[in-house]
DNA sequence: CATGGTTTGTACTGATCGGTAAAGTCTGTA
DNA sequence: TACAGACTTTACCGATCAGTACAAACCATG
């Protein structure tokens, strides 16, 4: 009656496209089942906690990805510059050009914020301080690096909703083409 | 057993109150019940189309909200750079200084967007399109002034993200000033 | 082939969802 | 005072929710 196929890592990229679709609330336990083909059992076994494990558990593998991929080489890289026009790419694609939404971006206007309170302020306060550091490294002054950082943040977040709201990546595209014009 | 004293046009604000809080799906009938005061059979008295009839009459009230105090001042004030200047106001007034959030970015973003597609992109058309003709009335070119227009709302929305995700609003009144002082 | 822990399918629970039905009470008009 | 329509209360509907229980089936060990 059951093979052992699915880990549980493998489920989690599936779990963040489906909380990305439809939000946490929208994301039933039927939904869930569906698209990962896993019974509740399976999913119970996996995340015993059930929806909110699945969620934190997204959170962390997002939490994850921004660290390897654009916090720590905006903080450590030695070519301050080549991180910051590298975020600006990894950004893009990680969004797919403005057609993808962020978990987190979402999460935190959904009325599910208080619930991962902590994992949505650290995912924004990492990217602001990790942004910030790179900025000094390329010339700005610490407060102006902050205030910098604090905008192009707070700027993707916007070209995504906007995106979304006109259902037109081009929008999101142009947002990251003024970005990065005007931190490099 | 009954009392007229309640109008239609009364709920709505208090509506508006409640999706901004819960979101759409979060705003089940027992909590609108709850928050306005009214049982089920007066909700669905003044809205025969339940929540989403609810939802509509919210997103109207807020694009009149919008048209009158903000969209039509930018297209046809005869001082553009007041206009502009009121908006910036008006905008920090309206969310409260960062720690109201705006209902059609939430919206935007939530899994309820298709439903209400329409509403959601007029309302941002509509914001992009009057500060534009507001812009190319203080001097900037047509194609430059679309493009500061959509990078400005943008930002708006994404400092309500970012303000809500750090629990901090002193982001959006950073954010106001930096548009402000951009735009004038 | 046997055993035992791991994984899975299914049926179920109680709670809550949005929405409906109908009987009741109020108020303006004449 | 009588009536009509506006408004409200209450009980209820079927559907769906997140979560639980447990037995069946798997697979890596012996």
């Amino acid at each position: 009656m059951a093979k052992t196929i699915t880990e549980r890592a493998d489920i989690i990229p599936v779990l963040a496209e489906i909380f990305r679709e439809y939000g946490f609330e929208g994301a039933s336990l039927a939904v869930i089942g569906d698209k990962t083909g896993l019974g509740r059992g399976s999913l119970y076994h996996f995340f015993p906690g059930g929806k909110e494990e699945m969620a934190t558990a997204v959170l962390h593998h997002i939490d994850t990805w921004f660290e390897d991929r654009i916090y720590r080489p905006l903080r450590e890289s030695d070519d301050p510059a080549a991180a910051i026009g590298a975020m600006c790419r990894a950004v893009s694609d990680y969004f797919h050009s403005g057609c993808r939404i962020c978990v987190v971006g979402a999460f935190a206007l959904d009325n599910v914020r208080d619930r991962f309170a902590g994992a949505i302020l650290d995912y924004f306060a990492k990217w602001r301080h990790a942004l910030a550091i790179g900025l000094q490294k390329t010339g700005h002054a610490p407060d102006q690096a902050i205030d910098l950082a604090e905008e192009t943040v707070a700027n993707i977040q916007g070209a995504l909703v906007l995106a979304r709201a006109l259902d037109d990546p081009a929008v999101f595209e142009r947002a990251m083409q003024r970005i990065e014009k005007r931190l490099l």
